[in-house]
DNA sequence: TATGAATGAGTATTCATTCAT
DNA sequence: GATGAATGAATACTCATTCAT
């Protein structure tokens, strides 16, 4: 798995075959099919491990953040360590087995259960502007994947979050706040 | 054309091939090879085509409007009719020939064009907040592939324009007004 | 026919399709084939055709001709209009239709004839080994066929009857001759 | 390999697909490309694998003799036991990848030194024509491969070598003898 | 449990030949 | 007669999956 990880992170899940996988694993090519029995076997296997990683960070994480920004810091940080993964997660999730698909939902779900958490008490507050909550949702998961997705539009190489995860943040902010 | 533009939009680019395409065109297999030398070709042209047809529409719908809000509906409007293309295409742009990517790159650059002058219009007039423009263009980029690429979380099916569109303008109108 | 003979002589007979020939005779593809009902037809037409020039050039050089030493110029003076075509000849022979095997024959019959009577009237002037006439013809032919065929290892580009054609036959000449 | 080689021999290299070695060899289309990942690699292997033979035979058989008679013996000797995999490959030289060409070009320069360094001697001791060495060298691989290359002409079927070989070297040995 | 050779259905592409216009 | 679009059989190559050892 962690071969499958490797090599999906660098080259897509298109283009890595199961020969490739197996190689870089260190392993026969028939023995990859003993511990999957097939190739998307092993792709929901990664994916869901990934999941599972990301769910059980964003939830740490988030813990201990309770304002707007503070769960976007959070956000951000959770993906940070997967980012390639994740990006080439959200380019071929069309393309991949459907329960790729429910667990990238759920990701998200989680993500969005807290910024609904933590909008609902700004807007309270006053803080930021009462707009629906899965609209202000969609705005920021629409934004951060359109650069995830592109990142050669926004890094010569490297890290996007890194480059532009603040600024992501601040216009973010900036977009909901309201002005007193 | 017709029929790759028809498959494509409703299988994707990845789940049609040559076969499937000259059935469609009520042609044999090979006859296809005489029109387009390679897949690629055809691809290209399809996408080429398309880019024209909408680079064409948005010059034409955005030229009879200034406001910011006039420019994203006029942006709408290029988009209603390629829907199911144009979602396709935003799904599988990463594994289609280079070529594709630049009609794409191009697209939106006519597009960002228009929201760009409208923006700024609108800034200096203080109607909408001051924001880094391509920020401003990515957020509604961001939002609106989000809607197109990931239609099945948000309509049974049909149109997600028709369906979403005038909320997803009324949302990005209100992040971005100035409250006075 | 011409332009036929004119690809055939710069890309070999295999390489060459209908559909070149046709473009570069400045005619529809279809119409090709009112011509020649097969491709085969084709290029047996025009191998006859160069089977005849020969022909009728061998005839008539050999005629004034009577030394053996005088058959071999005259021999490569036939060849020198052709040497491209005859050279692509050689080398794809054993894949084109039978007919071209059978003119390739009759081409080298009729110098294989001269050949014989002139050495033969040379055997017996004493002027050159008696060697029997078709070993004698065969060691010409194999000697200026290899020269033709491999013409790459003997010229960098050009003729190479013009660039060897006086030597091989000063060597073919001094290998028969008998020395007193 | 055994394959390829048997049916190369048969029918020559234009004509066995890859389908057919597959069956020939017993094993499935697909599997072929598991050992040669292109019909080219195939095609090169077979032929490297055959050149390597003839150059051990050649070094071998070359050793003993120190005649020029003796090295043309050798030279045959190399030739029969691949006689007809030898005359195809003579054949269709041209239409095969390069690494062909280069194969064979390295076997012709094995027996070209062999018959170099035989004539020089015989020249020495003025028992041979002091003629050119190339030339020399030339009118034998020209005649001996003009009567492999055109078997059909000489024998009905079987080995040209049994029938003629013999014939050949007492033909080109009465031409380059200096008769005393 | 592991191996790796083999499978076999699939895919894009080529090209001589046909035929309605 | 001429056109040129269409045919359809052929061909090299891919890859997830299987299975005898």
């Amino acid at each position: 798995m962690d071969a499958a990880y490797s090599l999906f992170s660098q080259r897509g899940f298109l283009d890595v075959n199961t020969i490739d996988i197996a190689e870089e694993a260190g392993i026969s090519h028939g023995a990859l099919f003993l511990h999957f029995s097939t190739r998307d076997d092993l792709v929901n296997a990664v994916i869901s491990k990934f999941g599972e990683e990301i769910a059980k960070r964003t939830h740490h994480l988030s813990e201990s953040r309770s304002s707007l920004r503070g769960i976007l810091e959070a956000h951000l940080d959770c993906i940070r360590e997967n980012e390639f993964f994740y990006s080439r997660l959200l380019r071929d999730i069309h393309s991949l087995p459907k329960n790729a698909g429910l667990q990238l939902t759920c990701i998200l779900s989680a993500v969005s259960h807290h910024i609904f958490l933590a909008a609902q008490r700004e807007i309270e507050n006053g803080n930021i502007k009462p707009v629906a909550s899965d609209l202000l949702f969609n705005t920021w998961i629409g934004l951060l994947h359109h650069y995830l997705m592109n990142r050669e539009l926004f890094v010569v190489s490297g890290s996007v979050v890194e480059r532009h995860g603040n600024n992501l943040i601040d216009h973010f902010m900036k977009l909901v706040t309201l002005k007193k």
